[in-house]
DNA sequence: AAAATTTATGCAACCGATTGCGTTAATCAA
DNA sequence: TTGATTAACGCAATCGGTTGCATAAATTTT
C-alpha cells in the first residue's frame, strides 16, 4: 500500500542503502542526492516502517511499564498518574514509545511482562516492587535485559537499579514539622504493614521521635486499610488512651479525613488542639476543611528518573546500577497551621 | 543470544516452517513432531521474536492511546485513569499491547500519533476528540486505518466510530433528580464552554428544565475554570439574584466544593436549603461534608467499549462505523438527600 | 600528470519469522 | 496391487529496512 524504501530509491534513481543512510543521517551523502531523495520522500508520503527498522537493527525503541492493578482504585491513584506522565515525557523526549501492561494478567504460564521482555517487544522495562518475581528477575539478569524497579526492591538481594520516594525522610520530616508546631504526642495511621513505603515512613517517624527524645509507642501506630471509616475508628480508639495523641501522620488522604472526623467527634479543634499531616499532596487535599498539610512526594519526578535511568541502561548495558531516593517536602496547610506561641505558653 | 526459530528447527531436525506451523497452531503436523518440537522449545527457552513476527505478517498486535496532556492535573483525573484501565483490560484480553503517547508532543512536523500510525507501530489508535486534526483523520481514512474517537467528534463531518458518555442524558438526569427532591431553581456550573461534554451537559440540563416547565435562565449558567475559588465566586454571585438558585449542578468536584462553601457562607444549609450535584463519581466525592451526590459516568466502560470497537475494526476493516453512548446514573449522597415532605409542604 | 586519499554510492547478506507451492510418504479406494 | 487422495513436511521467497565491504568518482598531494 504505502511507499517503501525501495519505492523511494527507485523513484530517486539511487539504491536503498543511500535512502537508508539519508533517513538515519549517516555521512557520505552528497547534498544533491540528499535533497533529491528527501523531496521524493515527501512526494511519496514516505514514512519508514518502524517494525522493519526494529527488526533490522534489533532494537524496538519502546519501553514497558508494568502496573500493579489490584482493584480499580489502586489504578486511579495519584501516584500512578503522575509517574506515568513522568515516564512518558522522558521516554518521548528520547524517542521511545511507552507500552503499559497490567502485571497481574497472564495467559497460560507467561505474564504479560515476560512476553514483552522475552518476545523482544521492548528494550527495557519498569516494574513496581510489588510485582517482583525472583525467577523473572533472574532471567532478565541472565541476558542483561535493562530494567528499573519503582520503589525500593528490598526483597531482592541482587544488585539492581531502582528509584523511590525517600519515605524514611518523609516520615521524619512530618514529625519534625509537627514538633516544631508544638505537638508532642504524635500518632501514625498507616495504610498497611506489608508495603515497604509504609514501613519506611514508620521508620522515619520512629527515628525522628527518638532523636527528639520523644517516646515511640506501639499503641500510637495503627495499620489499617485506607478508608475514611478505618481512619475514624483508629483515631477514636487512640483518643481513649491516658495520654491521647495531639497529632497524627497519615499515609493517605482517606485516613486523614477519617482522623479529621474523629478529632471533630472528640471535640478537638484542628489545628488548635489536634494536628494532621497526610502523605501524598494530591489536589484534593486542599478541598477538606481545614485543608490538610501534606508531605509532598514527587511522583512525576519518580517517573522521570525511572525512565531516564532505564534509557541510559539501554544505551549502555554495562552501566553500573543506580539507586535514587527523592526527597519529600512539607506543604503546609490549615491542619497544622496553629499559632505556636499559644501552645508554648501552656 | 537467545534461540531463534532456526535453532529450534535444527535441534529438532525439522524445518523452520514446521516450527512456525506449530507455534501458530496450523494444521498438518503429526503429533510426534509437534511434541518433540515443543519439548525442544522448552529446553531452549525459546520465545518467538514478536518484532520479527510483526514484520513478517504485517500486523503489530498493538494499539495506541493518544492522551491529551495540557497540564499535570488534567492527566491525573479520574476520567483518564479508568478509561486507560478499561482499554488495557480489553486490549490484553485480545492479545494486544497498549502504547500510550502524549498527543501534544511532536518532533519536527510530525506528531507522536502520526508516527505511530504511519510508521506502522500499531494496528489501530484511540484518540480524544480534543485532539482531532482534519488532515490526520483524512490520511487515516485514506488507508482505512482503524481508529476510534473518545468523546463525540462533533467537528468531524466524516463518518467514524466513537464512544462517549451520554452527557445530555446526564445533565437531564441531574435536573430530574433535583426536581424530584423539590428543588426548583437549578443553576449549572460548567468547567468550560468549549468542551463538548460541557455543552452536552448544558443541553440536557436546559432540555429537562424545559420539559418540566421550568425556565431556562442564562444567568444561572456559568462557565469557569475548574477551581474551588471559581465555584465559590460564581455561586456567591448567583445568590445575589432576585430569585437565587436553590440547587446547582457542577461539572466537577472542585466546582462542587466551591458551591458548597458558597452555600455555607450564605447561610444556606446543604441539602436542606441548597442542593448540589457533581459530575464524575470519583472516590473523593465521598470525603466532603456533606458527601456530594454525583452523576456517575462509566469511564472504565468507556475505555472497554473504545478498545472493543477498535479491535473489531482491526479484525474486519470493512466493519461499518459504530457510535456508542454510555448512560449515566445518579449516586445519591448527602448533598441532595433532604426530607422531601418538608419541602412539599411549603 | 600520476599517485594517494577521500567521498559518494551500490551490492548483497542479514535480521527471524511466515507462507505458497512442491514433493514425498502414508492412507484410501477400486 | 495400482492409481488417487490426503497428510506431513521442506524449499525458498518475502516482509522493509540496515550495514560491511567493494568500487567508482572526485579531490588532494607530490
Amino acid at each position: 500500500m504505502s511507499a517503501t524504501i525501495h519505492d523511494v530509491a527507485k523513484a530517486a534513481g539511487v539504491s536503498s542503502s543511500t535512502v537508508s543512510r539519508i533517513i538515519n543521517n549517516k555521512g557520505g551523502i552528497s547534498a544533491k542526492t540528499r535533497d533529491r531523495v528527501l523531496e521524493i520522500m515527501r512526494k511519496l508520503d514516505y514514512v519508514p516502517n518502524d517494525t522493519a527498522r526494529s527488526f533490522a537493527n534489533g532494537s524496538t525503541s519502546a519501553i514497558a511499564l508494568v502496573i500493579d492493578v489490584i482493584e480499580t482504585r489502586s489504578f486511579s491513584n495519584n501516584f500512578f498518574n503522575n509517574s506515568v506522565f513522568g515516564i512518558e515525557t522522558v521516554a518521548h523526549e528520547n524517542g521511545f514509545n511507552l507500552i503499559i501492561t497490567n502485571g497481574r494478567m497472564q495467559k497460560g504460564n507467561i505474564t504479560s511482562a515476560d512476553k514483552l521482555v522475552f518476545g523482544k517487544k521492548v528494550d527495557g522495562i519498569i516494574l513496581p516492587n510489588s510485582l517482583l518475581d525472583h525467577a523473572f528477575i533472574e532471567k532478565m539478569n541472565k541476558i542483561q535485559f535493562p530494567y528499573v524497579v519503582l520503589g525500593d526492591p528490598r526483597t531482592l538481594d541482587a544488585d539492581n537499579s531502582w528509584v523511590d520516594i525517600n519515605n524514611v525522610q518523609g516520615g521524619a520530616l512530618a514529625v519534625h514539622h509537627l514538633v516544631k508546631k508544638g505537638y508532642k504526642n504524635i500518632a501514625f495511621l498507616s495504610s498497611g504493614s506489608k508495603e515497604i513505603f509504609n514501613q519506611d515512613r514508620i521508620t522515619g517517624y520512629s527515628r525522628a521521635l527518638h532523636e527528639l527524645g520523644l517516646p515511640v509507642l506501639d499503641e500510637r501506630i495503627c495499620h489499617c486499610n485506607s478508608t475514611v471509616e478505618n481512619g475514624l475508628n483508629a483515631m477514636s480508639q487512640m483518643f481513649q488512651a491516658d495520654t491521647p495523641p495531639d497529632a497524627v501522620i497519615c499515609s493517605d488522604f482517606y485516613l486523614a479525613v477519617g482522623a479529621l472526623r474523629a478529632a471533630r467527634q472528640n471535640g478537638l479543634p484542628v489545628p488548635e488542639a489536634f494536628g494532621i499531616i497526610s502523605f501524598d499532596n494530591t489536589p484534593v487535599t486542599e478541598l477538606s476543611e481545614p485543608a490538610i498539610t501534606t508531605v509532598d512526594i514527587d511522583t512525576f519526578g519518580l517517573g522521570e528518573q525511572a525512565a531516564s535511568i532505564l534509557i541510559q541502561k539501554i544505551e549502555d548495558k554495562d552501566m553500573s546500577s543506580r539507586q535514587i531516593l527523592l526527597s519529600t517536602k512539607i506543604v503546609e496547610r490549615e491542619s497544622t497551621k496553629r499559632n505556636q506561641r499559644r501552645q508554648d505558653g501552656e
